[in-house]
DNA sequence: CGCCGGATTGATATTGGTCAACTACGGTGG
DNA sequence: CCACCGTAGTTGACCAATATCAATCCGGCG
């Protein structure tokens, strides 16, 4: 369904964050550690040994190509900036995305175990990711407690989606797998703070979100069509414009206690 | 669906597993211990420190109650003997399980840390649990890299099974779907020793499975008459028979890689 | 014997997939 | 500035997979 390219990494230089030096293309951390802030007290020491350890490993990769090709080894992600999927292939060439992240996310943490993996790494947009390895995380929470609670918090987070997205699969239909992304997206990218008003990005494409959902591209559009006709949503060119969070969660069945955050976005507008 | 009904849990007693002393109703760790030495050697130190610490938590618990009601906080365990499945809801009655647990995973590791879990977990078969709480773990793995190293491993097969399931469920037909769980139980059930020859026990009725692989018991039926016309298989009062495990994983594309244990069982007979 | 929870079966309704145009639009080269 | 191209979005007709509804059957158990 969505097409593969060789895998394009560059280093995007090892200069740690640094806000207070304007005219040099610093990386904005923030994303990541809102993350990491939402289940665990960060003191300064623990953000700048976050931000240090993340700066100097942040690399840019291309929309499109691959950071781990299916069949490699495994290895642990922050994504600092961009989007980017999980993918798996059946040997038939049908194909299913099994998550998705979103700036701030960080994801296959302890993965570097992995000698074979069976999924790869699918970058959705051009992206800034910072490579974690167990070892690595290993000596960073050992030194500071704090992050080693909320690194496994991001854990469970992960656990948490894939189960919700295995309910929207199994038992949710077409219109309500798409408008319970929807909410997800939004919720997760206003823990972010990357929404403005009732709006965020949602740079995929009808095929991307297909294979998200276990669809087909036609049947999304048509799905898409249903919200946009109840007054629900808009969304065009990769901005996604919620019109009424609660009757699109009520006709979802989204339930934002899954995102173990606190906080319900109903009134954000 | 499924009917729930209170938890029911009752001490099993906390002397450990002592092979050596017939007559006493000993608890078999077995299973538990040979999914640990899957991904980590265990020294004779590390064993008994395992077999000391589950043995003293065992509990039994009762087909059909809930270990964990939705809602509450969460806790780790190690399933000790039985079978369990994360199960969840959507307000309307509408079921999914989740993920499904045979003797010797451990599952939900960390998960104390949540304290509004919204999934439960539900004993399909009467089953010996021992429960396992985020600090008892450190304490214990601290002292046992090695045992660190394999519950690290559980934890990442859980990732990797709900992978799995999450492609069956976007991409898989029904009898795919089937087929597919069915080869994946027989191998992992082969890991702790519990097939003997082409059979393995699989105590769910029709409901279950259909709430576990996204579809409704009347197709269940439908399709698990396709795959024992086809002759791939065998399934009567609780035990599977695998007649043709090449042709089965062929037609349910079921690749033992994401399994992360090296044997494929095809030669098992 | 009668009850009950599954299993089995058939008829029918829905959902979602497939195929095949056709359109809109951004990017590129002339 | 415009012609051309390629990707993605849009639409309709039709088909396949799966759900729903409603009996009926079967085996275990009080």
């Amino acid at each position: 369904m969505s097409e593969g390219s060789a895998s394009e990494v560059n280093d995007v230089g090892n200069h740690p964050a640094q806000p207070s030096r304007p005219g040099i293309t610093a990386i904005d951390l923030s994303p990541v550690i809102a993350n990491l802030r939402l289940h665990a007290p960060l003191s300064a020491a623990d953000r700048s040994a976050i931000e240090t350890f993340l700066g100097e490993s942040a690399l840019r990769v291309r929309a499109g190509s691959e950071l781990i090709p299916a069949g490699e080894p495994g290895m642990g992600f922050a994504l600092v900036d961009g989007w980017v999927a999980h993918e798996m292939l059946l040997d038939d060439g049908r194909m299913q995305l099994t998550a998705l992240f979103v700036p701030g996310d960080t994801f296959d943490l302890n993965a570097d175990l992995i000698d074979e993996c069976e999924y790869s790494l699918r970058a959705i947009t051009d992206s800034i990711v910072a490579k974690i390895s167990t070892l690595q995380l290993r000596r960073l929470t050992d030194r500071h407690p704090h992050l080693r609670d909320a690194f496994a918090w991001e854990r469970l987070q992960q656990l948490s989606n894939n189960r919700e997205l295995l309910l929207s699969l199994g038992r949710r239909s077409g219109a309500e797998r798409i408008a319970h992304l929807f909410c997800e997206v939004f919720c997760r990218l206003q823990h972010v703070r990357r929404t403005r008003g009732n709006e965020c990005d949602l740079p995929l494409t009808h095929g991307q979100l297909a294979d998200l959902t276990g669809m087909t591209s036609v049947h999304v559009h048509r799905s898409l069509t249903l919200l946009r006709s109840q007054g629900l949503i808009e969304w065009r060119h990769g901005r996604l414009k919620i019109r009424d969070f609660e009757r699109l969660s009520a006709f979802a069945r989204f339930d934002p206690t899954y995102l173990h955050a606190g906080t319900n976005p109903s009134g954000a507008s």
